[in-house]
DNA sequence: CGGAAAACCACATCATCATGCGATTGATTG
DNA sequence: CAATCAATCGCATGATGATGTGGTTTTCCG
């Protein structure tokens, strides 16, 4: 049930992804190698029994994706993840394993994976797993993306207050939220000065502030932007 | 707290899943009817134009999954995911929508959808979506399960980043951050406005940040208050 | 003891923000 | 068609913020 599989026909025009495999058990890397030989679209790289040297490999081969198993002797896949994200933000990198425990897929993700798939399903998912993650998707085994959801606070039943922000405002805000002066804000929106205020002092109005730190306080923890 | 996924056992059982469709698009309903038809295991109870009466629907009905539209007159989409959820605990519901903006996604997980499928992708992902859901899983367009990712606390690469904020700094940042002016917080803490002035560039110096707003965004996303 | 770091204060200057009072345009709507 | 509203812009003024330079006192630690 390889639910998050898009059609072949949407990547005809994808170029070959090029992928990098880790994994201690030569048994899976053997059989993932003749999974990706399959595809025409996939290639893989390398397989590699431990990712010690996980850096250097893509410096070296230069990778498109990133198989990485969770549970390998000497270095953790999720360590692995950590030391590819302090090289690279955005390589995606999808995690194989045997369990979906929360505390593995909890760490896994805030390390930076881009997906997480159970190697019980690998042989289904992965090849389709690997076209989504190259087109800026997040593949999950089902049951894993569950438990996500799960991490996500579900006591939200109180409202959510509205503010009725108009487009143009909430724009404003979420600007002034990533640190920018009214000056930047006009640069960046193309309007005067003046119209930065204008409109600052509406959002003001509206969330019932003065100040831009207020604005801004309060606009993150309602997740207004 | 590990009772997480449902007993998948109720429903692998099942040949056929009886869904339930709302959408006030007739189009897309019948679109729908026709898709769902050609899954011979998938079964269209009803295509109702409103969620206005969800409740009684399902208790007249009785079907295995929802396909729920988010934007709908009358009747927001959520608002009935959270009416389902008070009447069922565990009915699989799948939200449908055009947007997948956060704000819809994070109030449609945490009103306690089970899936979140783009209507552009929707016609791929439905029928291996509802078999997904079916079998405890939690199907989600790609790009919306990367948004899901990154609602979850991103700790990065470095563990925590050390600011090397002393003690009276820390309390001035929190200050800040709750929207306090630098004359409000040496009345709060029996200082000069000067030292105030003083706390406050040392702060930036170690921050990296050169105005209140960026002290404050910055203080809120990585946790330092 | 001596040095470092934290916390405190002062003065000065320029930049930026907050606020109020208008005013125009275009799109939407009853 | 009139009314509303979002978005745009201008001017003016006082308040507040950002930055620099320099200083004192206390506390803590090797």
């Amino acid at each position: 049930m390889n639910n998050l599989s898009l059609p072949v026909t949407d990547y005809l025009e994808m170029e070959t992804a090029n992928i990098l495999l880790y994994d201690d058990n030569e048994a899976l890397r053997i059989s993932m190698e003749a999974l990706i030989s399959e595809s025409v679209d996939l290639n893989l790289l390398g397989a590699m029994h431990t990712p010690q040297n996980v850096v250097s490999d893509i410096q070296t081969l230069h990778p498109d994706v990133i198989l990485m198993d969770i549970d390998m002797p000497g270095m953790n896949g999720v360590e692995a993840v950590k030391n590819i994200r302090a090289y690279d933000e955005k390589l995606p990198v999808i995690m194989l394993t045997v369990f979906d425990d929360n505390e593995n897929i909890f760490n896994a993700i805030c390390a930076g994976a881009s997906g997480y798939i159970l190697k019980r399903y690998a042989s289904e998912e992965i090849p389709s797993a690997i076209r989504t993650v190259m087109s800026g998707g997040a593949p999950m085994t089902g049951s894993v993306a569950r438990k996500v959801l799960q991490m996500l606070p579900t006591a939200k039943s109180e409202e959510q207050e509205d503010y009725k922000l108009s487009k143009r405002e909430t724009e404003l805000l979420q600007l002034l939220v990533n640190g920018f002066s009214y000056k930047m804000i006009g640069y960046e929106l193309n309007i005067s000065l003046d119209t930065v205020r204008s409109h600052i002092k509406k959002i003001y109005d509206k969330l019932h502030v003065h100040s831009a730190t207020e604005a801004v306080s309060l606009a993150i923890k309602k997740r207004i932007v």
